[in-house]
DNA sequence: ATAGTTTATTGAACTAGGTTAAGACCGGCC
DNA sequence: GGCCGGTCTTAACCTAGTTCAATAAACTAT
C-alpha cells in the first residue's frame, strides 16, 4: 500500500519538504477494509480520521426506528469518520462500512494533533478540506428542502458517476432520503422518458 | 462598535499578541444591517466573510418557483455568509439580510488572505471554526431525513432557544423544510398534548 | 447445481406534509 | 382614527413519498 493517493491528495493544497513529508508518512496506519466490514462501529470512540486510498466506504446513521441513513460515501480521495466523535472523544452515532473491498490509511487523534502542531501548514489543509465539504453539506441540505426525489436523483448521477458501481440502489436512496421502493419508481419513470 | 466579542470568540481557540490583535482589528469593516436590509444578494460575488457583533442575520436560497429556502440563522458571535462565493469568486446563489437592526464586522477576502499568511494560527482558527459547522450541518441532514416535523420543530427550540425573539415563523417553517401552513398544525397539536 | 439470503421491483392502500383560499390579527403610517 | 401590507391560523382538498406484501432476480455458500 503506497502513499501516492494520499500525498497527491495533500499535495493539491499545501506543499512539503522531503522531512516533512516523511514524518507525516510515519504517523499513517494501513489497513484493510473488506466488503460489508465495518471500520468503525456506533457507540464507540472513533479514535482515527479515515483517508480512501482505494475502494469505497459509506458511513450511515441508524435512527430509532432501526431505519438507516447514509450520510456519505467516501472514494479514493476522500477522508471520512464521525468528526464529532472524533474531536470531542465522544461515542459515535455512525457506523462506517466497507461497500467494496477498499485499502484506507488511519492517521490517529494524537497523531494528528502532533502533526497539526509540528507542520502547521496541516491546519490550512484541514481548513480547506472542511471549508468544501461543508460547502457541500449546505448544497445537499438545500437539495433536499428544494429539489423533488426525481431531481435529486438525477442530480447525485450527474455528480457521482463512479459511486454506481460500488453503492447498491438501496443505499444510493437511503442517501437521498427516499425509501428503495419510491427510488424503484423513480428510476422507471426515469426509464420511460427516455 | 468595539472588538470585544470578536476578540472574545476567536480567544475561544487561539491566542493572540497585541499586535497580532492589533493587525487583526485593523483588517475589520464596521457594519450597520437594519432589519430587512440585504447585506449579500443572490447573484453576486461575497467580498466579504461576515461576523455577527449583534442583533441576528439570516441566509437563504430562493429557488426556481420563487420560494426562500433559510439555510442558516446568524446571532451574536456567529460568522456568516456564503463560503462557496467567497472562496471561488463566483455568484452566490444565497442572500444574506438582517432579521432585526444588527451590527457586523466585515473581514474582505483580500484581508482574509493576508490575514492567514501572516498569523497561520488563523487558518487553525477556521479549521476549527469549520470543523464545528461541519458537524451541525451534518445533524442537521440527519435529523432532516429521520426526524418528523414535530420532532425538528421541538428540538429547533431546544437548541436555538434565544431565535424565538427575532425569527418569524415563517422563516423557522422554513428552516425546519415545511411551509408555515403545516408549522402552525405542527403548533396546534403541540399545545393541544401539553 | 441447490438452497438461503440479500437486493430490486411492482402495486394497492395509506399518511405526512403541501396547496389554495379565506379570515384574524397586528403594527406602521398618513 | 382608518387603511394597508405583512404575519399567523384554519380548513378542505391534493400529492409526493411511505408501508406492506408479494415476486423476481442476483449473490453466497455450501
Amino acid at each position: 500500500m503506497n502513499t501516492a493517493t494520499i500525498l497527491s491528495a495533500i499535495g493539491r493544497h499545501i506543499s512539503l519538504t522531503d522531512d516533512e513529508t516523511a514524518f507525516f508518512t510515519s504517523l499513517l496506519l494501513p489497513q484493510r477494509v473488506r466488503q460489508g466490514e465495518m471500520i468503525e462501529r456506533e457507540g464507540e470512540l472513533t479514535r482515527c480520521f479515515i483517508f480512501v486510498n482505494a475502494g469505497c466506504l459509506m458511513t450511515y446513521f441508524t435512527d430509532k426506528e432501526d431505519v438507516d441513513h447514509v450520510i456519505q460515501f467516501a472514494t479514493t480521495g476522500w477522508w471520512t469518520g464521525d468528526l464529532h466523535s472524533f474531536t470531542k472523544q465522544i461515542p459515535s452515532i455512525y457506523t462506517t462500512k466497507g461497500l467494496a473491498d477498499s485499502e484506507v490509511w488511519l492517521l490517529p487523534k494524537a497523531s494528528m494533533e502532533q502533526l497539526l502542531e509540528r507542520i502547521p501548514r496541516f491546519e490550512r489543509y484541514f481548513r480547506i478540506i472542511f471549508q468544501n465539504s461543508l460547502i457541500t453539506q449546505q448544497h445537499r441540505i438545500i437539495q433536499s428542502y428544494s429539489a423533488t426525489a426525481d431531481e435529486r436523483y438525477q442530480q447525485f448521477r450527474e455528480k457521482y458517476p463512479s459511486l454506481e458501481q460500488y453503492v447498491p440502489l438501496k443505499y444510493i436512496a437511503s442517501y437521498l432520503g427516499i425509501t428503495p421502493e419510491f427510488l424503484s419508481k423513480v428510476r422507471r419513470r426515469l426509464m420511460e422518458k427516455s
